[in-house]
DNA sequence: CTAACTTTGCAATAGCATTGCATCGTATTT
DNA sequence: AAATACGATGCAATGCTATTGCAAAGTTAG
């Protein structure tokens, strides 16, 4: 069970602790984004500190990207297979519901190419759309 | 010379007193997005509280609006004439750029139409570019 | 002139992000 | 196996931004 979850951290060079493991394995039960706090809560009694550069370590091998909704506080979420650490996948759209007031990844949900004004260069993008989502939406 | 400011203030219905005359004026003065503190630092000795609330107040009147731009400070910036209060015209796209550290309004630049899994329902949309601004670019 | 309301300033608080340092565990070397 | 080196963890402490409560000052209306 916990020999796929060992493997992928293996795969990012991202040595296998228990602590890591648990954290790898909590983040895969999540279909949001989650902060700091909400990681901390969710596992057991454990230090926010060390959950925190687990967090930025996992963010420097790639594993996981972090959100900056709006909110203020910044999310958490893995990365899909292909992002290396140097270079974020992370030109998806993040979603922010205003009901569930949950973050979600919109993985499929590419950013347009936008042409910026002369002598402009663009080197990262991060879109965030409010509204409603999916689960929230009465329709 | 202050005639003008006080129109504006008084256009988007906000008691022109001093205070905010000045920061309005500072506003104007400015070309790329500021801080709170960069405000602070910018107008004479100033309640950092004060500014803080006169800057809540343009907002709510659809005078400024403010800017995540991912470094975790809130920037504010003059809206654009349209803007009313309720719905800002913030549709364009906000650029950082990581050389001067900057955050601009491309007001030019809107935000292209996208087009969101089934049952998401888009409400506000947050675009932050990253990259080398003109001034910063050698080309 | 007084009362009502708005604006301002000070004090205080809360929350998140972040760093320093000591401890502990594991892996490596001898 | 003992000594050592390195990475991971936990605790303490700090800095910064955002935000609210309350009292003082200023402004407007009656």
């Amino acid at each position: 069970m916990t020999k796929g979850i060992e493997q992928r951290l293996k795969s990012k060079n991202i040595n296998p602790t228990a602590m890591r493991l648990l954290v790898l394995d909590f983040l895969m039960q999540q279909n949001a984004a989650i902060s700091l706090t909400d990681l901390e809560k969710g596992m057991g009694p454990s230090d926010r500190i060390t959950l925190y550069r687990t967090l930025k370590t996992f963010e420097e091998k790639g594993l996981v990207h972090h959100i900056d909704d709006g909110t203020g506080t910044t999310k958490y979420a893995l990365c899909m297979e292909e992002c290396d650490g140097d270079h974020h996948q992370d030109l998806h759209v993040h979603f922010y519901c205003n009901t569930c007031k949950e973050t979600f990844c919109l993985p499929n949900t590419k950013i347009p190419q936008i042409s910026l004004p002369e002598k402009f260069r663009s080197e990262e993008m991060n879109l965030v759309i409010k509204g409603i989502c999916d689960r929230c939406n009465p329709d």
